[in-house]
RNA sequence: GGGGACGUAGCUCAGCUGGCAGAGCAUCUCCUUUGCAAGGAGAGGGUCAGGAGUUCGAGUCUCCUCGUCUCCA
């Protein structure tokens, strides 16, 4: 059987029993900002464990791409070395909420892997949980396996057995399956530990948890409102054994990329642990995980999910070069992986061609930092080369962290040139950046959204969040179900002047989601008035609170009251989110359909909206693109929105965000003919309504995304205006028309440069006497042998009196110079002395002997110093010291 | 979110303990020359990322902001 065949095989046989296929979610966690990437099958399904979700099914499957590289599981360093560690990998899992438990669980479990994929069961090995002070061993489940297989081959097992999410949250006692490959494979222990041993005679392809607990922050285990299951199963690890091999990277999954590979360096893959074997092992497993990330949405970056995506992909090229690659070549391997697995995962055949230009980009630019570093670590080995044939851990590091060389780049050159690292030192410097990191950080966590209102809001659980602001923006009668005040404590009524918290049994206040901002407006109760603004979620299963201040009187918790919404302003917000759709679906049309939506902001006065694009946007492409939106403008065709199921919307070709999580319904926003979008957010009636459509500016966000600002409606005419006003009153300055200006501003510069440097010229040339240069050599005197000239100068400012000093230097050939000018009564100093002279005579030495005559000091080089000072009284006084001075100098000499 | 490095002519970069902003390539003019990166002479081109501060004086030192690169989370 095929991979392919094997995950077919998987989803048809539990669809055949009542499951639902659900696709894989994005390796992109939808609103759980924690997570960094999606790790488990059932993470999709978390809320609905919780019970905060409901379903149209009980019972699902899925196949579910998984990332392991942080956290809990970390498995990129064993990537390579190891036979069966990924980072990235496919999670076979069935699941029921709430419906079928145990019993199905394992029967599910022993129909598929023994009459459907025909294991034989003498093989399999089964795991119940043996029990703690907690929870009791799991006599149910013992038993149920105890109907399939003898005593023998059904262990018990301690905390492996009991399988919790985290320190809170759902939990409950598992059971796995193992399949036994055979005595004559080596185990490093006396005897061989069975389902327990790390060796390889057992391998575990299954676990199904039980979940029937929530657990507490306290410790406390309470039962979930109806036990479930979550069931996993590693793609790779089943194809393995069901392929009989015994490695996963010996499985159809792996071997065209290793053969690509192989070909590629000119090698063989064999199996081994040889270089060689290891480093195509992690060329094809992060080539694996670098296409599905990129393909869901990640952009390699400098921090978070990015900054991963990075270090997988560059690890990936080092890999390369070690085997002999010495032109980019990961890029290359797109094509494969999209032949095997594109018709599983159509989302990753669709963008193969972005994917791979992504790989290629981030494959140059890696180049680009090697060779800035490259130079800075000859340099560090040359050193330690010299001296102790040790390379310092903290320069190691430094090269590191600073110019981002690879550790293992750093120990291949080290070891060319008979130099060791200091990986004691290294290790330091990077535990003291961790330490770092971390206490700036503050306490680590993130703070759960609505958590400060828990005890405020926690009688509110399961009143349902109802938002009318879909149809209406003045809603009357509302009781209000609850007052807060700021630091959270539930109050009877919010007085005048108070900052607080309402929570409303209806309102037609958006919430701040999907990029659109929340609303801003007034609650009115027969006692009082607050203007809102903003609101804030208290949690997933309580109404939305509106934060407001109290500007009259008082309002009571059950007080009716009117909730307005500000309409200027969501009239303004509503043609700047419509406009984002059109501008989304232009941008489209324009740059290519690999443009994908990586952020977006939409308030009253303004739009922002990031797009993953590899080139800044040209001018002529932005003029293009507001040309297609200002036409559909135009059309004025209505935008329709209808609450259609999410499969449906989304097979119909409506544009759906990475990292967006939709429930099983969603809104659908669409122009006719040109956009169709999933999106909660609030729209015009018309794409007429808009006005006007106006990008303000183009700018970059980080390597391959690019940010667009624009403008809408009223706001467009004012830039329009503001624009015609300015260009306006520049034309009246110039006096020239609109299309001679840019040849008129040309000309004044022109002419103010060339004026200027005439001006500089002929204060030049007054200074030194006019137009007799011969007086020059005449008013030289003697100062212990040395000639010296020292002359009090108007109006040359710094620049000017040097270069007087260099001409009268030169026709001096020999001596020193000494010049002051006064400008604004401040006065500047210029000490020059002929080459020949120095170092006896020291400009510098002079500058500061005589600058504190008019106030002030100076310095400056042997040849040439120059010093300011505020007292041109002094001036003369001065001058006339330089000759001692100098005298001085020169008798020393 | 925290740390480090960098930002100087159109491009690639130099610029020491603060003291007259530079080189190579590119551009323009003239000369020479029919040959693969032609040669010679000359010229233009700078808000030293931006803003404060210290100083007689800041590309250089200090602080802040922005941008790029990089490491850690």
């Amino acid at each position: 059987m095929t991979s392919n065949e094997i995950r077919a095989s998987f989803l048809e046989y539990f669809a055949g029993r009542g499951h639902r296929v659900v696709p894989s979610s994005p390796l992109v966690p939808g609103n759980d900002p924690t997570l960094l990437f999606t790790n488990a099958g059932m993470n999709q399904f978390k809320d609905t464990f919780l019970g905060l979700e409901a379903r149209e099914y009980s019972r699902a499957a899925s196949s579910q791409k998984c990332m392991r590289v942080s956290g809990k599981h970390n498995d990129l360093e064993n990537v390579g070395p190891s036979l069966r560690h990924h980072t990235f990998f496919e999670m076979l899992g069935n699941f029921s909420f709430g419906d079928y438990f145990k019993k199905d669980a394992i029967a599910f479990a022993w129909e598929l892997l023994t009459a459907v994929w025909k294991l034989p069961p003498e093989r399999l090995h089964a795991t119940v949980f043996k029990g703690d002070a907690a929870v009791p061993r799991d006599e149910e489940a013992y038993a149920l396996w105890r109907e399939f297989l003898p005593a023998t081959q059904i262990s018990e097992l301690g905390e492996d057995n009991f399988w919790a999410m985290g320190d809170t949250g759902p939990c409950g006692r598992c059971s796995e399956v193992h399949y036994f490959r055979g005595n004559d494979l080596p185990c490093a222990e006396p005897v061989c530990l069975g389902v327990a041993c790390s060796c390889d005679r057992y391998v575990e392809i299954w676990n199904n948890v039980f979940m029937e607990f929530n657990r507490q922050p306290g410790g406390e285990l309470r039962p979930l409102p109806a036990p479930s299951i979550d069931t996993g199963m590693g793609l790779e690890r089943i194809t393995a054994v069901l392929q009989g091999v015994l490695s996963n990277y010996d499985t159809d999954l792996f071997t065209p990329l290793l053969a690509a590979i192989g070909g590629m360096a000119g090698a063989r893959y064999a199996g081994s642990m040889s270089p060689a074997d290891v480093s195509m092992r992690v060329v094809a497993d992060h080539t694996r995980a670098a296409a599905f990330l990129i393909a869901d949405g990640v952009v390699p970056s400098n921090e978070w999910r990015g900054y991963v995506l990075r270090k997988i992909m560059r690890r990936a090229m080092r890999h390369g070069k070690r085997l002999g690659m010495t032109e980019p070549f990961l890029h290359r391997l797109v094509d494969v992986l999209v032949r095997e697995m594109g018709g599983a995962y159509p989302d990753l055949a669709r963008q193969r061609d972005y994917v791979a230009r992504m790989i290629l980009a981030e494959e140059e630019r890696f180049e680009s930092v090697l060779t800035t570093g490259l130079p800075r670590l000859e340099e560090a080995l040359d050193q330690a080369a010299g001296a102790s044939r040790v390379l310092p851990g903290g320069e190691a590091f430094r090269l590191y962290d600073t110019f981002g060389v690879p550790l293992d780049f750093i120990e291949d050159l080290a070891a060319e040139r008979k130099v060791s690292l200091d990986h004691d030192g290294f290790e330091q410097a990077m535990e003291a950046q961790r330490e770092k990191a971390r206490a700036g950080h503050g306490f680590g966590t993130i703070k759960a959204e609505g958590l400060e209102f828990e005890e405020a809001t926690g009688s509110l659980r399961g009143a349902a969040d109802r938002f009318d602001g879909y149809t209406a923006t003045h809603v009357e009668g509302i009781p209000v179900l609850a007052a807060i005040d700021e630091e959270g404590h539930r109050l009877e009524a919010l007085t005048e002047g108070q900052v607080g918290y309402l929570a409303l049994e209806r309102t037609p206040f958006y919430i701040e989601s999907g990029g659109q901002v929340s609303d801003t407006g007034r609650i009115t109760s027969p006692a009082g008035q607050a203007a809102v603004e903003g609101l804030v979620r208290a949690g997933a299963d309580k109404p939305r609170l509106h934060r407001v201040r109290v500007t009259r009187g008082v309002i009571r918790e059950g007080d009716r009251v009117t909730a307005a919404v500000d309409e200027d302003a969501r009239d303004a917000t509503r043609r700047n989110h419509t406009a984002t759709h059109l501008l989304h679906a232009a941008l489209r049309q324009v740059l290519g359909t690999h443009v994908k939506q990586a952020g977006s902001l939409v308030s009253p006065d303004r739009l922002r909206f990031d797009v993953v694009h590899f080139a800044p946007i040209a001018q002529a492409e932005i003029e293009q693109v507001e040309q297609i939106v200002n036409a559909q403008v135009c059309r004025n065709q209505p935008v329709v929105t209808e609450v259609r199921s999410t499969d449906e919307a989304i097979a119909a070709g409506a544009m759906a965000l990475f990292g967006e999580k939709y429930g099983s319904s969603v809104r659908v926003v669409s122009v006719a003919g040109f956009s169709m979008e999933l999106c909660g957010g609030t729209h015009v009636h018309a794409t007429g309504d808009i006005g006007l459509f106006a990008i303000v500016q183009e700018s970059g966000v980080a390597a391959g995304v690019r940010r667009i600002e624009a403008v809408t409606g009223l706001n467009a005419l004012r830039l329009h205006q503001e624009q015609r006003r300015s260009l306006g009153s520049l034309l009246d300055a110039l006096k020239a028309p609109a299309d001679q200006a840019v040849a008129a501003v040309e000309r004044l510069q022109a002419d103010a440069r060339r004026l200027t440097r005439e001006n500089s010229d002929l204060k030049l040339k007054v200074a030194m006497g006019g137009g007799a240069p011969e007086g020059a050599g005449d008013e030289s005197v003697d100062a212990g042998g040395v000639r010296l000239v020292t002359r009090r100068v108007a109006g040359l400012d710094k620049n000017g009196l040097g270069q007087m000093a260099d001409a009268l230097k030169n026709k001096l050939q020999s001596g020193v110079v000494v010049l002051a000018s006064e400008n604004d009564g401040r006065v500047s100093i210029v000490v020059s002395v002929t080459k020949d002279l120095t170092p006896g005579v020291h400009a510098g030495n002079i500058v500061k002997k005589i600058a504190p005559l008019v106030g002030g000091g100076g310095g400056g080089r042997p040849d040439f110093a120059e010093a300011g000072g505020r007292n041109p009284d002094g001036i003369d006084q001065m001058l006339q010291e330089a000759r001692g001075v100098v005298a001085a100098m020169a008798a020393k000499k």
